[in-house]
DNA sequence: ATTGAAGTGCACGATACAGTGTAGTGGTCC
DNA sequence: GGACCACTACACTGTATCGTGCACTTCAAT
């Protein structure tokens, strides 16, 4: 790293090489374009022009097509992946998984979300970051919230991990199977969703009776 | 249509116009480049080339990219996902399920089938033939199958759909979602599927108990 | 006002690839 | 031997698209 900006400079007040704003748009259009055709499908002219910026700008941010995919696939996962859920020792078990799976899947089965999960498919076994990314915002962040739930209610410790592994499936299927596979683009996606929550605690409850 | 020869020929023996050797080299190295690449990333003159074929002649059969693409993903599902099946009375339901379970694991985790899986989900919603051979080859017959097991078995009527799509789930989740998502092209897959399958058949006679 | 970098517009190079046209070859049936 | 047809080889058209080069403009800071 040739960092002489930190070691010559004095600290002036550096107007930014690049508006944020535009890039902000770049990416923004980068993830509308890349998510409706693809990686392949998708053209940097496309995505210049909805942006509303010359095609040198955008290279001027971006190196190449797969690092502003790269960008955005990153920046999509985080977002659209997030969800947030507290805690609440007050209610019952079943409310705390109940809640915690509407949180899930309401960001994980809106469109753009099941947009991404295809390109995460498709892509992921070439492009690692895809996989990674997958990994560390969407899988992991929902192990772990359910994992501190039943930690909390005196569970089998050693059971944990399977458990919490199973409460994924059973509240995303057979549900996501049908949006991402089969692209029914339900109009009732709401009461789809709901629905989908319920049964997947109930079954879970089933498979892993505990009390309170 | 112009169709002369229905009018105008006598039933003369006519050669085959095309020889099926070719026909099936073509689809052949076609299938191996499409579930490589993909169709986006696959080239025509590499399937020609592949097939040991000229590129006129692949265009002599298929009259576009797409319709090759169609012929074999129609085909590689077909193929791919086909298992046998053949209830027997003499077994434990246990033992019925678990031989359904291991049939259509061990047709659909295999690397080939993960590749068809990732292509159905990503061109899935923009090409129907897809999804709808998806759902002919690969879902329905295994719903069926389930089906038969659980009729022969005084299961309640009502609740027979439910539970076979509940098989289904829980026999390839979670293992389907590590392979189609993250890829892991484990050594052991076999051990994987054993090990998958009975879990789920476990997790599906929790669920839905029945005697036998 | 001057300066300098960010941004634009547009042409351009390079490449890849779908699909076609065609002259010629070789095998098969009559 | 002649007609026919699948097949090949290969040049070629057309087009899409990544990425670059460059002259020119805009605009904020000094």
């Amino acid at each position: 790293m040739t960092d002489l900006s930190k070691n010559l400079s004095p600290p002036k007040s550096y107007r930014p090489r690049h508006s944020d704003a535009r890039t902000r748009r770049i990416v923004d259009a980068a993830r509308t374009i890349f998510l409706e055709s693809g990686f392949d499908g998708a053209s940097m002219d496309e995505v210049a022009l909805l942006a509303g910026v010359s095609k040198r700008t955008v290279y001027n941010r971006y190196v190449s097509k797969e690092e502003l995919f790269d960008q955005v696939a990153d920046e999509a996962t985080r977002q659209l992946f997030s969800f947030t859920f507290t805690a609440d020792p007050e209610r019952s078990v079943r409310d705390e998984l109940l809640a915690l799976a509407m949180a899930v899947l309401q960001s994980r089965l809106n469109p753009d979300s099941v947009s991404l999960l295809r390109n995460v498919v498709f892509r992921g076994h070439r492009m690692e970051s895809l996989s990674n990314g997958h990994v560390a915002y969407a899988y992991s962040p929902v192990i772990t919230a359910i994992s501190e739930i039943l930690e909390g209610r005196k569970f089998d410790t050693s059971r944990i991990i399977d458990a919490a592994s199973m409460f994924f499936v059973l509240i995303r299927e057979p549900l996501e199977h049908k949006l991402v596979y089969l692209d029914h683009n339900p109009a009732n996606l709401d009461a789809l969703i709901v629905d989908q929550a319920q049964k997947g605690v109930d079954n879970f409850l089933t498979l892993f009776p505990l009390e309170s």
